[in-house]
DNA sequence: AAAATTTGACCCTA
DNA sequence: TAGGGTCAAATTTT
């Protein structure tokens, strides 16, 4: 249909796809090897040898990330002279205007996406990554606004990741995080084992246990940890309506703020369309389950409650 | 001045 | 066509 055909997803080549498998190999290999240092060594004894493991992996699954996204061929097809439907008329120019670029983006229906239900904002905001909001929402039947973030880095790194943010109940208070799609910018705020994305699969700094020394034993919880904040934080405190979950943290973090129990927070996680293509999440996270994609040794592992 | 947020308009999908 | 997601100019904050 000529240059004004909408632009299809088109597949990973016969090569892209070796070069994923062959990274996914790899990446499974590095895991194994994390696994073997935290048994053979320690926690203490082999902290560098570890770090070399992580950063391996955060490599390969980078590589996936890209190599895998579906955008970047769309993204291909757009440099070729492709763009939607809806902007016939433009076909007659190539010349990018501000305009042509609105018209150009694309939902992403394939990314990562995962939900995190909290009464704890820290858990949300302080997540280890730079967010700048871009947009809020009325929903239907909500009573309270969506706030729409992208990762800072999006302009100079190019980063993906997004995440939504919405109330969802007034007492007591609870909001719902959804995550889309995974960091690939490499600027972390703080310590760089501070992760957002408590499903990631660059996430082997989550740690998750039953066995919660302080509190979880009496509340029978499990609690999720992850490095202090102290470097720039998203949002500047409750000033703003667009923020309503943002306590500015202080240089003492303590894991005991982010301790959860079933009660506390749900996470769901899921690559929806692509690992459930028949599952629609829609608003609907069982109360009390938590499904964790951790990703230590295949793409996706689940964690029912 | 630069960075971040607000907000109305535009665009996509069901 | 309605509802939701994103853009980008205008505005505010740092």
């Amino acid at each position: 249909m000529g240059c004004c055909s909408k632009p299809e997803i088109l597949p990973a080549s016969k090569p892209e796809r070796s070069a994923i498998e062959e990274i996914i190999k790899g990446r499974q290999l590095a895991n194994q090897l994390l696994s073997l240092l935290n048994h053979s060594l320690g926690d203490d004894g082999s902290a560098p040898a570890k770090d070399l493991v992580l950063k391996v992996l955060s490599s390969f699954s980078n590589s996936i990330t890209l190599l895998s996204s579906n955008e970047e061929f769309q993204l291909k097809a757009n440099t070729h002279g492709h763009k939607s439907e809806s902007s016939t008329e433009s076909c007659m120019n190539d010349i990018s205007t501000l305009k042509d670029r609105r018209v150009r983006y694309k939902r992403r229906k394939n990314s990562k996406m995962w939900i995190v239900d909290s009464t704890t904002p820290g858990l949300i905001n302080n997540d280890g990554h730079a967010w700048r909001k871009y947009g809020q929402k009325v929903i239907l039947n909500a009573e309270h606004p969506r706030h729409y973030y992208k990762c800072t880095h999006k302009s100079d790194q190019g980063c993906r990741a997004i995440k939504h943010v919405q109330r969802i109940q007034k007492d007591p208070p609870k909001y719902r995080t959804t995550y889309v799609g995974h960091h690939s910018c490499r600027t972390f705020l703080n310590d760089p084992r501070s992760i957002s994305d408590p499903v990631s699969e660059d996430c082997p700094f989550v740690r998750m246990s039953f066995e919660d020394p302080i509190t979880a034993g009496k509340q029978g919880g499990f609690f999720i940890s992850y490095s202090p904040s102290t470097a720039k934080q998203e949002h500047k405190g409750e000033k703003t309506t667009s923020n309503p979950i943002n306590p500015i943290q202080s240089s003492s973090w303590d894991y005991r703020d982010h301790l959860l129990s079933p009660s506390h927070a749900t996470f769901d996680s899921l690559d929806y369309d692509t690992i459930f293509p028949e599952f629609d999440i829609g608003d609907d996270v069982i109360p009390g389950v938590m499904n964790m994609g951790v990703d230590f040794d295949d793409d996706i592992r689940l964690f029912d409650f």
